[in-house]
DNA sequence: CTGAAAGCGCTTACAG
DNA sequence: CTGAAAGCGCTTACAG
């Protein structure tokens, strides 16, 4: 491997000025500037990351966490069907962050209690971390806030001197999917969706529930049904369900990849979407619209908040520039998996 | 942060000892492995691991790579959908890393020439690389075999003194596909698959082909179609393919991925499945159960591939094991996107 | 068994 | 504008 002592040689300055030119510092003369360029091609020199991570007073990495069941292991998580929203969002962070110079990583961290997890943090030398949390309850919340680590949260709402969060307006969504299920002439809605730990699913569980209590549909307990989020429990959790209730004409899923899994099971129970039940998603994942039939959902703007999230965690690290935490709106999409009430029942 | 260098004054002794019981080294007394222990619990030590990668002559980090379409953003490649099969794959690639103590990084490496990806590679001190490759002809893998860096191929043919592979026996999966369409009656086959870049792609139709051939089943070129492989290009792709051919009563689509495409292409123009066209598809993906009607496919094991991928990278990078390619064997599941070939056509 | 010293490859005050 | 030196936090021969 080439380094910058070689550079140095080649371009007869020393280690400190090739540095110096890497980095764009100011005060370099022309010459000494091309002098070093010119050896630095020469070489094919490349600059060993991990020795200027370790140099510098903070790092240009960037973790990338996902609280999942109290797993470690952010890669993996992000394999599950319930995080394949993620995924999609992901890109856009992935990009945006290698467009800055930053190198962005997934920390692989063991189960642990939060203050190890904080610690395993610091001591991979990450300069702030963008932490996808389905558990507002989840310790390492407070504890990434407490430990002053830049930090920007999606889907959770923490907050802090070094902290702020990004996403989607779940209530506004979920307020669209009530009016079109309302327009569509339904009143008896079930909801399948995730545990109420999640915030994000207490939204929209309420932006829904206030556009029916408004319009003066009574709200029916019993059709509120909360299920573990993945693809496989979902379908699990609504051939149950279907055991026990018929009586509604619309669900309402937590999420699209959810509504893959109720897709399935209503298939199986000889329910027809959307002329016997209409079924609608939320998030607009890349396979919503390759449902039979394609899903109605609600789509959130993956580029906006990957974007948004680099930017306020930049914004963070470097302490300039805006923090406040951002909301994205969000957007009814209606395809072929809503339709109107059936008349009898 | 707390530094090796309290810990060993905290325990009375130098860093070297510190780092010495940390690494396990043979020769310690128990007297100075307690107490560094004990000084280690009491400060909430933990090591920094950029320090410990860049003083080691060999680091700790195992670099996933994705080729696709000469990008070096393996995450955001991830996302694809033409990729969703590797996803669950490196779920376990991160699970076994992890237990062994590596980290396990994606670098989101600029588009550039082999010989710059290589550097960038160097330049993070990756210990090994795990390569998931799309396209045979992609030059960074020669450029790997040739910089000897520890490297082990995922669906690339790549061998040298630093470089094995590992894949599933796509041969002897595809010839499970053309026995049972055989056995179902099929004779005409459209072929959607992947351009034959792909060595996987290509061993899929070899086996198809040679099921049929000894069958005495005629192979029709017009009936093999060439097309990226996403969901949305293999939708689009069917869509004109069927413009111009419907006399074929079975497709066998290059990948699950892309049959859901084709699934919505083939619902489109009002053909049944598989009443009218039989569909396979390739891999077992998590959501090829939940596609109407669920598809038949060949599983490929994810865990074993997963996990033999590492074990022989381990083997390379300490040059001591088991380096042979691994094949690992797949099996056809039939559900319910295959049926009797229709009699008249 | 253990410590002092050199080294991994950079960056950054400190002088000049 | 530029260099010599110290430092980032570890590990590992080298002695003893």
């Amino acid at each position: 491997m080439v380094t910058s002592e070689q550079v140095a040689q080649l371009a007869g300055v020393s280690r400190a000025t090739v540095s110096r030119v890497l980095n764009g510092s100011a005060r370099i003369s022309d010459d000494a500037r091309e002098r070093v360029h010119k050896a630095i091609k020469a070489l094919g020199y490349e600059p060993n990351v991990v020795a200027q991570n370790l140099a510098r007073p903070r790092s240009r990495m960037i973790a990338l966490g996902l609280f999942h069941d109290n797993e470690g292991l952010a890669i993996s998580q992000l394999g599950r069907t319930e995080n394949y929203f993620y995924i999609d969002m992901v890109r856009h962070i992935d990009r945006c962050v290698a467009e800055i110079g930053y190198d962005l990583f997934m920390p692989s961290l063991p189960r642990s209690k939060p203050e190890s997890y904080i610690r395993s943090l610091q001591a991979r030398r990450a300069a702030g971390i963008i932490m996808l949390a389905v558990d507002q309850s989840d310790p390492r919340i407070e504890a990434l806030i407490q430990a002053k680590i830049p930090t920007v949260f999606v889907d959770a709402m923490g907050e802090g001197s070094h902290a702020t969060y990004a996403q989607s307006n779940h209530l506004e969504g979920a307020r669209q999917v009530g009016e079109h299920l309302l327009a569509l002439g339904h009143r008896r809605i079930a909801f399948l969706i995730e545990p109420l730990s999640n915030p994000t699913s207490t939204e929209r569980l309420l932006g829904c529930q206030q556009v029916l209590a408004r319009a003066g549909v009574p709200f029916d307990p019993g059709l509120l049904c909360q299920i573990e989020w993945s693809t496989d429990e979902a379908y699990h959790a609504t051939k149950e369900f279907l055991s026990r209730r018929r009586d509604f004409t619309a669900i309402v899923a937590g999420s699209d990849m959810m509504a893959i899994g109720i897709l399935r099971a209503l298939h199986e129970a000889g329910l027809r979407v959307p002329e016997d039940v209409s079924l609608t998603g939320f998030d607009d994942v890349v396979l919503s619209q390759y449902t039979t039939p394609p899903l109605t959902t609600v789509r959130q703007d993956k580029e906006a908040l990957g974007k948004g999230a680099v930017q306020r965690l930049i914004a963070l690290i470097e302490e300039t520039g805006d923090v406040s935490p951002l909301i994205v709106p969000s957007q009814l999409v209606v395809r072929e998996s809503t339709g109107p009430a059936p008349v009898s029942s």
